[in-house]
Order: structure tokens, then C-alpha cells, then sequence
DNA sequence: CGCAACTTTGACCAGATTCAAAGTAAGTGG
DNA sequence: CCACTTACTTTGAATCTGGTCAAAGTTGCG
């Protein structure tokens, strides 16, 4: 399950990736010294994979390297609420180590690399590492209040302006994180996932983005969505610009 | 601002009254002591008062002693929207001790009594008392918890369930928090609280009620809602049971 | 080439909103 | 104690947003 030369070698913390994103709050030497310790591997997954899944008990805490992913929850008649996306420098698996047991499922919307960290030294985290104590809470904390920020767009925001705050907050978060790198800025999702992110069935999700297209604000692409104006989007929801954003910290 | 004395003492942490119940988890002594020295002052404010608004800075975190308040955000043209209820033994104002500045607004539903701590002290909880850490980080993720579980709600359940599972929802926590001790079982809320947390108008949550009311699994009483049948809500929720819930922490 | 997954479109329907107005209860000041 | 106000709840009617169903069009892939 862990490969560490499979498709390549294990990338080790001085040379990670998150590293070189100026989004990324640096570590000192000591801290670093102790991430590196705490990692315990690497994992790979092809795009569709579950990572974890609702009720499970998972005996690992991962941080995405690579790739993104999506956090979701299900009725049992298979209703599918997409709750958020996971992308580079996000930590999963958290609830399950805190608390009892998983109450939403992760798949990979994109092939997947991933720190893994075991469960039983997060202890050690609190006792030894009082910084790194304070970055797993402000992780949790800005987790918050992005499901607040969603909970406000899927109770209180019309169809088209939920898409257009939806499509412009994947792409905030998407090219901070270093996830999408070059342009075009595509997301790899299907409607389905936008849809299932909305609160909306497929079929008035494509007619909402449809309009999206009509302005010029996205492009349609084989199985992604192109962001042409992610101002233009912004605008349209009310959602405001965070430019003052600080360097964040990640594990 | 912070009485000591004016409507009735300060109560100290050893008799908290938090601590007699069960559902709560207690603390040894060192961090007992901790605790009485991190608090600096109790608040007391009426209902409707605004605790924390959104864009603000503030100096302190509240633990809620009594009495209960919400969270929620709005848009410009104000729609609003409720992100979760507050009740004893909640910490509020975690996100603005840790990021910039909120982002969503407190206000106050019953008189409320707040025990108080200065956000400059927040350091050394995480320098000295790794168990408290702990402890805010597992908060922090319950709160995380209650959001997916809401978002699963307003974006896939329908209004019908929706309801039912809001009531159920604020019934389990209002009866183990102790914020309703008594029969009958009476929730502080107006149909416009309900409304603004489910995502839907005031009118369609009025007739929505009626259905639960017509079924006797609620009955409406002045300025409040009281739960008659907290199991047959969940039921029709599709909201699993959570019997298997451990003490929870709390600061 | 042909299947499978995804997107698009149209017609019709249901759930939810809006608007308007009336009913109810609690609270206030005379 | 009553009249008046205010806040909240209830109801009905018209309207609209978004859902469902059905079918066809695309694209990628084996």
C-alpha cells in the first residue's frame, strides 16, 4: 500500500515540493527535522481511488503532495454531497484520528501523492512541537470557515451565483496550492462533481454553467472547466478577495 | 464590559457548572488549575446582543457557561445565513484568535453568561498544556463534524428532512449540554432561525413545521419549538444515532 | 468500430419563493 | 386594565427556480 520507489522515489521533506510555493509558511531546522521523522511514507493512488471511507477507523493522517481530491458524504438512498476539495499542503484524516471513526469518505479526483504519518505519534506532535501543535489547529480552523463560506453559498446563494463562488474558489485554491501550475487554468472535474458540490442535479448545473460559458467567464473542456475571468466570477457571488492572505503552514 | 460581580459572582472553574455533567469530560488538577488562571473574567450579555461580528479582531475566546447564541454569515443585500448553534461548553472566537479577522458574526439567543480568555495567553496553552491543545484541535474538529453534516443537509436533504434533522439535531445537543434540562423539551428559536439555517424562506419552513406538527413529532410553542419525538425526526433524517459518544473536552 | 462516460437539450412537473394580508401573543404606556 | 404596538406565525395565490424524465449528441478509449 505504501510504495516508496514504485513509481518513483520518496520524496524526502528538505526537497517537497510545498516548499517552493510562497504560499507555504517555511519550517525551522528543528521542525523539519521532525516532520521528516514523523513521515512515515508515501502513498500513491490512481484517480477514483478512496482514500478513506465513511465509518472506517484509519490508523493514518495524510498531507497531499500532489493531486487533489474530494471529501464527500452520502444518504442512503446514494444522494452525494461533495462537502470540499482536497489539493496541495491540505491535511486529511484528522477526524478520524481525533475522534472515534470517519464520517465522510475521500476519492481521488486526480492521481494522488501523499505524505502518510501514523496516527499513534500525533501525541508526540502536541507534547514536543507546540508549533506544529498550533498549525494542525489553524488547519482545522481554516477548514471551518471554508464550510461556512460553502454552507452561506449552498443555503443562501441562487444556482448561478453558487457556481460562479464555487468555480472561483477552486480556482483560488487550486493555483495557490500549486495544484494547477500553468495556463490554461483547468479543473479536472465533471459536472457531476460541481453539481454534487452544489446541491444542484447535473442537468440544471449544465444549464447554469452554460450561462457562465455564454459570458465568456469559463470554457467547457474534455472533462474539466477552463477559468477564463476568475475576477468576473468573484464578483458575481459577493465573495470577497482575501488578498492579505499570510503564508500558510502545512505539516 | 466584563462584570464580576454586577448580575451575580464570578463562578470559579472548580465549580463550573459544566463540570456536573456527564457528557463533559473532567480535568485533573494541574490542568484545573491551568484552566482558573487562563480565565480572566466572565460576560454576561441578553439575548439578541451581538457577541463577535463579522470582520472584527478580537482579543478573547469564549467558552459559552450559559444560555445559547449562533453563528452566521451574510450577504451584502442580507440574506442571511445560520452556520451552527452555540451551546454550553462551545468555544467560540477560535478563528479570530488564530487568522486575521472573522468572518462570520455571533449573536446571542437566550441570556448568556461566557467565561472569557485573553487570545495573547493562547501560547501558552499550546507551550505547556499539550492535553488542552489537544483539546481545541478535537473541538475544532467536532465543529468541522457538524458543518459536513449540515452541508449534507441543506444540499441534498429535502425540506422535510432538512427540518427534522435541524430539530433533531439542536435537540441531542441542547439536552447533553444541559442547555435544556427540563420537560418539555422547549428549543429558544423563532421560525426564522429555523428558516435561515435550513436555506429556505420563513413561509415554506412555516408549512414545512406543519407537517411535523401535523405528525406530532413537534408542537409549536410561543416563541419556541418543543420536540415531542427526538427518534422518529432522526428516523425520517436518515441521522444515525451517535449513541456510542464519549465525554467530550471542553476549556 | 463500438462501448462507456459525460454533456446537452427539451418538455413537463414539483418544490420553494414572493407577495399580500390576516391572525396571534407578548409587551408597553396611558 | 385596556388600547396599541411590535414581533412572530399562518394562509392563500401567483410565480419561478430548479428537478425529473427522456433522448440525443460528444468524446475518449479499447
Amino acid at each position: 500500500m505504501i510504495s516508496r520507489t514504485a513509481n518513483g522515489a520518496m520524496t524526502s521533506c528538505p526537497n517537497c515540493p510545498l516548499r517552493d510555493n510562497e504560499h507555504f509558511r517555511d519550517f525551522d531546522k528543528e521542525q523539519l527535522a521532525f516532520v521528516m521523522a514523523f513521515k512515515s511514507g508515501e502513498l500513491r493512488l490512481d484517480a477514483g481511488a478512496t482514500i478513506l471511507v465513511e465509518g472506517s477507523h484509519s490508523a493514518h493522517l495524510y498531507t497531499i503532495l500532489e493531486g487533489s481530491a474530494f471529501r464527500y458524504k452520502m444518504l442512503e438512498d446514494g444522494r452525494r454531497q461533495i462537502l470540499n476539495f482536497v489539493m496541495p499542503g491540505d491535511l486529511i484524516g484528522l477526524q478520524s484520528v481525533l475522534m472515534a471513526e470517519m464520517q465522510h469518505s475521500i476519492e481521488a479526483l486526480t492521481p494522488l501523492r501523499l505524505c502518510v504519518f501514523e496516527r499513534d505519534r500525533v501525541d508526540e506532535v502536541f507534547r514536543d512541537h507546540p508549533r506544529l501543535a498550533y498549525d494542525v489547529t489553524w488547519i482545522a480552523a481554516r477548514e471551518e470557515r471554508i464550510l461556512d463560506e460553502h454552507l452561506l453559498s449552498v443555503g443562501r446563494r441562487s444556482a448561478f451565483e453558487r457556481a460562479a463562488y464555487l468555480i472561483a474558489f477552486l480556482h483560488r485554491r487550486a493555483t495557490r496550492s500549486g495544484f494547477i501550475r500553468r495556463k490554461p487554468h483547468l479543473l479536472p472535474v465533471t459536472q457531476q462533481h460541481l453539481a454534487d458540490t452544489l446541491g444542484l442535479s447535473v442537468v440544471h448545473t449544465n444549464k447554469t454553467l452554460r450561462k457562465l460559458i455564454t459570458r465568456k467567464l469559463i470554457a467547457w473542456r474534455n472533462h474539466g472547466c477552463e477559468v477564463l475571468d476568475a475576477d468576473a466570477l468573484s464578483d458575481i457571488a459577493g465573495w470577497p478577495d482575501d488578498e492579505d492572505e499570510m503564508p500558510r503552514p502545512f505539516i
